[in-house]
DNA sequence: GACAATTTACGACAGATTTCGTAATGAAAT
DNA sequence: ATTTCATTACGAAATCTGTCGTAAATTGTC
């Protein structure tokens, strides 16, 4: 059996990632206009990258209608876990506490934040 | 006068930055050899990646010795601030909440470090 | 000083990533 | 059906990253 193992995506595949995550599905056009909202890029790119992210395994896409409808293969959760694990060790020295820190200290969260950390905290002192 | 805009260092800058924060001052053969404990990598390549280190602002070196002595310019807190930032925008939608709970859940904190997150939690609360 | 060993400088290459122009294809409209 | 418009396919170029070989420079030793 092929092995599907696990393919990091570019930085650019990332930005594409969001919005198919975002919609679920979503048509070339589509993604293309909410890139362009945040940066200057040009259709036949966008085009061109999620080719290839078909290519890779890390979309899948539905050809029956006018235009292709593309939908994300790698979920959302999967490529976090594996980039904050790539993240912790290569900068974190292997302290998932450390980047918790940073995370909390650099950027502010509500109260209401604050609570839910505080509920998972409370799952796991209790085990 | 010149604008010492960010430049984000790629991965294997990344390790170099690791030995320096770690030693403060480092010979590229000290770079080196801890480089080599865990990949495979020839001396030149660590060489000619501090040195574009150097071009780039990411450190700084003294030459009065046999050997360059070598530093990091940019501050770890700050490397880690700028990318769990990047990290939290393109991955996490914004919410550092997200970050917090995936790298909690996803990676085993013994009940010291709990101890930690939750005084820094209750720093935050009292505010 | 001559030789050996170490360090640095330089240039080149391979692969990945991002970019886009142009051509081919398909759909819609007149 | 011809034209127009949008979409897709394809190829090529530009850049970045990581790699190392080789040459030059420096240092240490006899």
């Amino acid at each position: 059996m092929p092995s599907p193992r696990y393919i990091r995506p570019t930085e650019s595949e990332l930005e594409i990632l969001q919005v198919l995550w975002d919609r679920n599905l979503a048509s070339v056009r589509e993604v293309h206009e909410e890139l362009a909202k945040s940066k200057d890029v040009g259709y036949t790119t966008t085009l061109k990258l999620m080719q290839i992210m078909h290519e890779k395994g890390l979309v899948k896409r539905d050809d029956s209608f006018k235009s292709h409808i593309y939908q994300a293969i790698v979920s959302k959760e999967k490529t976090q876990k594996h980039l904050v694990g790539k993240m912790i060790n290569t900068l974190f020295g292997g302290s998932p506490t450390e980047l918790v820190i940073q995370a909390l200290g650099a950027h502010k969260a509500s109260p209401e934040e604050l609570e839910e950390i505080q509920r998972i905290l409370n799952n796991l002192k209790n085990q």
